[in-house]
Parts: C-alpha cells; sequence; structure tokens
DNA sequence: TAGAGAATCGTACGCTTGTTTGAATCGTAC
DNA sequence: GTACGATTCAAACAAGCGTACGATTCTCTA
C-alpha cells in the first residue's frame, strides 16, 4: 500500500509563495481580474484537460490580458493547483466526515461496502447540486481531474489526497476481509478509473441524469442514483474468485482459440 | 447504440498515400530506418502518449534524421496510425475469430458472461507472450492507446475498430437480455475505461503478472489471469439494481449527511 | 563506370507554448 | 493635487513543436 499519511502536502506546487497581488492596495473594488481567471480555467480545464489548455485560451475567455495570470499566480501550474485544490478540498473534507459519522454510528455488516460505496459519492452528487459550486459540471470537473494524463494533475491530487483516500482503502479492507490487500487495491483502482472516465465523457452522465430525473426531490435523486451505482460497484468488489464451473468455463474458450 | 458496421474505415490518418519511399529502389538492403522509427515511436508512446510524443523524440531515439519521419511515413499522424493499426489489427481480428468460435460451438448459458468476457481478454494475453509483439510491453501498448486522451487516436480506434466493438455488443446484449440497453452500454463502458488505464498504470501489471508466474504453462497463466478477472467483470455486469435492503442502506448514509 | 533515383542530412520556416519586461494607467492616501 | 503602489497592457522572449526544402550521400542498374 503505497499511501503515506502526512497530511500537509509539500507539493510543489502548492508552496504558494505571498505575491504582491495578494494584498491588493484598493478595498477589493472589484478584483475581477482573478475571478474571471479562475472561472474560465475551470471551464476550459473540464473540456480540454490541463496540457491543452493554454494559458491565452484562458485570458481571452476571461477577458483579460495575457499576463495577468503569472502577476496573479505566478505560473500555469500554481493557477490550476489553486482551481483543483478549491474544489476538491471540499469534497474529501465532507467525503471523511461522512466516513466518520458512518464509522460511529456502525455499520450493518451485510451491506457494509454499499454503504461505503455511497459514502464516497454522496458529497459529489451532493456539491453537484450547488450552483456555487459550479452545479452540475462539477462532476464532469471531477472526472476530467482524475482522468487527466498530465503527471502534474495526478502528482498534486495523490500527494494532496493520499490520507484520505488511506481511510476508504481501510475501510474497504475491513469491510471485504475475505480479499487479498492486492486484489483489493487492484479492484479499487479499477473502480476509480472507471467512474472517473464515465464522469469526464458526455453520453454516462446523461444516463445519471435520466435517473436522476425520475424523481424531483434532492433525496430521491441521490437515492435512485446510488441504488444503480451502489450494487453494480459492489458486485465487482465482492466477487469471488475460482467459482466451481468458471475454470471449466475459461478452458472450453482458451481451448477453442 | 452509436455503431455503425462499416469495415473499410474512412478515417483521414488511413487514407496513406503512395509514397516514393514505399517502392524502394534498392532490394530491400536493410531498410533499417522505418523500422528503427516505428520501434521507438511504439516505446515512447507507451510511455508518454500521442500528444506528449515529439518527432524529435521519436527520431533520437531511433538515431535518425528528424525529416526522416516526413520522408518515409508523410507526418506525424501517419506513422502513429501505422504503429496502432500494425498491433491492433491482429488483436481484433483474433477477437472476432474467437467470438465466431464461441457461438459455433454454443455457449453455456450459465457462464456466458464470463466467456465473453475471457473471449475479450484472452488474444491480448496470447499475443502479449509473443516476443514479436512486443512482449509484456503489449498489455501497457494496448491500455495507452485505448485511454489516450487525444482526438485522433480515440477517432482512428472507434472508426476502425467499430464492426468488431459491435459484434460483442451484441453478444453481450443477449448473454444479459434484462439489462436495458443503455444500462449495458454504460456498463461496458466503464469495464473497458477501467481495464484501460489499469493496463497502462505499471502496479495493475504487476498484479496481473503475480497472478500468472504461479504457474509455468502458458495455458495455466491464462487460466489464472482469467480466472481473476472475469469473475471481477461478471459481477459487475450482473449486478442487479434495486436488491432488498440496499435502498434502507443507502438512505441510511444520506441520513447521517 | 556513369548516371539515376532513393535515402539521408543540416537547416530553417511558421506556429504555439509559458514567461518576462518596461511602460502606461488606475485608484487611493497623503 | 501630487505622489506612490497596484494593476493592466502591448510586445517580445526563448523554447518547443510539426513540417518543408535543397543539397549531399548512398546504392543499385544500365
Amino acid at each position: 500500500m503505497a499511501f503515506d499519511l502526512q497530511m500537509n502536502s509539500n507539493f510543489p506546487a502548492l508552496k504558494l509563495r505571498e505575491r504582491a497581488a495578494d494584498k491588493p492596495h484598493r478595498t477589493e473594488g472589484r478584483a475581477a481580474t482573478k475571478t474571471r481567471i479562475l472561472a474560465a480555467t475551470e471551464k476550459l480545464f473540464i473540456v480540454h484537460g490541463f496540457d491543452a489548455t493554454s494559458l491565452r485560451a484562458i485570458t481571452t475567455e476571461a477577458g483579460v490580458n495575457l499576463a495577468a495570470v503569472n502577476y496573479h499566480f505566478g505560473s500555469k501550474e500554481e493557477l490550476f493547483a489553486i482551481v483543483l485544490t478549491n474544489r476538491l478540498d471540499a469534497l474529501n473534507l465532507e467525503r471523511v466526515r461522512l466516513l466518520d459519522a458512518l464509522e460511529a454510528k456502525g455499520i450493518d455488516a451485510a451491506l457494509r461496502v454499499e454503504q461505503l460505496i455511497a459514502t464516497m459519492f454522496l458529497p459529489a452528487l451532493q456539491l453537484a447540486r450547488n450552483p456555487e459550486r459550479g452545479g452540475s459540471d462539477f462532476l464532469k470537473f471531477l472526472g476530467r481531474a482524475y482522468a487527466d494524463p498530465s503527471p502534474f494533475v495526478s502528482g498534486l491530487l495523490s500527494e494532496r489526497y493520499a490520507a484520505q483516500d488511506s481511510r476508504f482503502v481501510q475501510a474497504f479492507a475491513k469491510a471485504l476481509p475475505e480479499l487479498h490487500a492486492h486484489d483489493l487495491s487492484m479492484r479499487l483502482h479499477f473502480m476509480l478509473d472507471a467512474i472517473s472516465s464515465t464522469l469526464a465523457s458526455e453520453d454516462a452522465r446523461k444516463l445519471m441524469a435520466g435517473l436522476a430525473a425520475t424523481s424531483a426531490d434532492a433525496v430521491e435523486e441521490d437515492v435512485a442514483v446510488l441504488t444503480h451505482l451502489a450494487p453494480f460497484l459492489a458486485g465487482s468488489l465482492r466477487a469471488k474468485v475460482n467459482q466451481p464451473g468458471q475454470q471449466a468455463a475459461i478452458r472450453a474458450v482458451i481451448a477453442s482459440a
């Protein structure tokens, strides 16, 4: 298990030095530039990812001068670090808060896995209903972030959220004691990779929207989505290897090759 | 279902015009340059993907002149199209051949899903044992190809292999008649995304290598890998929504939020 | 052996990238 | 009202990219 428990990241991009722009002379009389840059960055990141989003595209979208990014944020990486942590810190905080609550009240042994899955994904669904958090774009953002191929993005995520991730790995390990550690690790990786690329793609989100639309109430929306998602994922996590007959079926396929 | 059945792709990058270099003057007296470029391209693509692999990196790795790529292949896209189809045509041909064989002999109704999964992944495992096909690097290559974010790569794959993909979608639909078409489509997407990013990552491949290493025989290796993979994936495909008690468990989580 | 065409080479073009610079402008406090 | 710091601006920087071109070298054929 390659997780370590340090909470404060020392990821280079996060050593945000104090910038001149951080102590504004004027009394915050519309510091619109920084805000507009952040919004434009998020919007373009959702569509194109880190590498393919240029500073020129961002500043054009925001209607500000090209040099504004480096003036206000220092570099492209520092800008994206702020955009990413703005959204994801809240998410991960809420996730562990919910996990704490679940573990405090004790969990149904038989449905532990489904409840852990619900705990992982409910905060995202709830934040996705808050327009201040980007509304339904929040899910696209999430998918992009965890599927982004840039070493900068993946490094940032794994450094900053290692502790929270480890909490969930341990909880799943307790809920699935018969599963070897490396099998569990593989399956969780699997699960998260799949979720990420699904959230990032347009059609899968439409499916989820279809599920949610059947009920107007917010809670019922979450129930609808999670009752489709949880058994599906739990089924894969709980699957047993070497069921009787399966070996024979697979050997039959190999034989016809 | 957005598949169409045309076999011959008209994807722009595949309209490979006849190049001067294709009809060599000399009787193939070491045309090492083209081969070395192809090998270097594949090697670097595995590590960095399409966008992040520059022609200068390729030609340096291959020890040839920068202009050699455009001379022998016309463009970066045409070069990568050849590299990709070289490996993937053989794979997909073998996949449908195995599917034909399976459908001809009739499949065990109860284990249909496992057998279809085995049919999808066995050819990759077998090719991965052939040193001429890149050995174990073949799996990394596969993962990179299907996880690559470049529109060029994803467009090439979906255009060229749409027919084969459709064959498997139909076979799964027959094996899982109770699953709605859009649920099946979502879960298959899920499955393939997960497999791709897993193959592309180093640690997951080590896990699979660990499984395979327990048995020396080639067939037993495949059996070991597939008996771990198939039930896991089949479990997620077969999972039923709205099992009794699950809704309640999920509502309990929401209540503690 | 001479010539023709294939192959390689160095080099440069045009473009885009992130970043930097120095001057112009703005807002506020003295 | 003037002076100062914060902010904006146009412009340019160096570096990297894919591609193209003309000259040179190589290799086989006539």
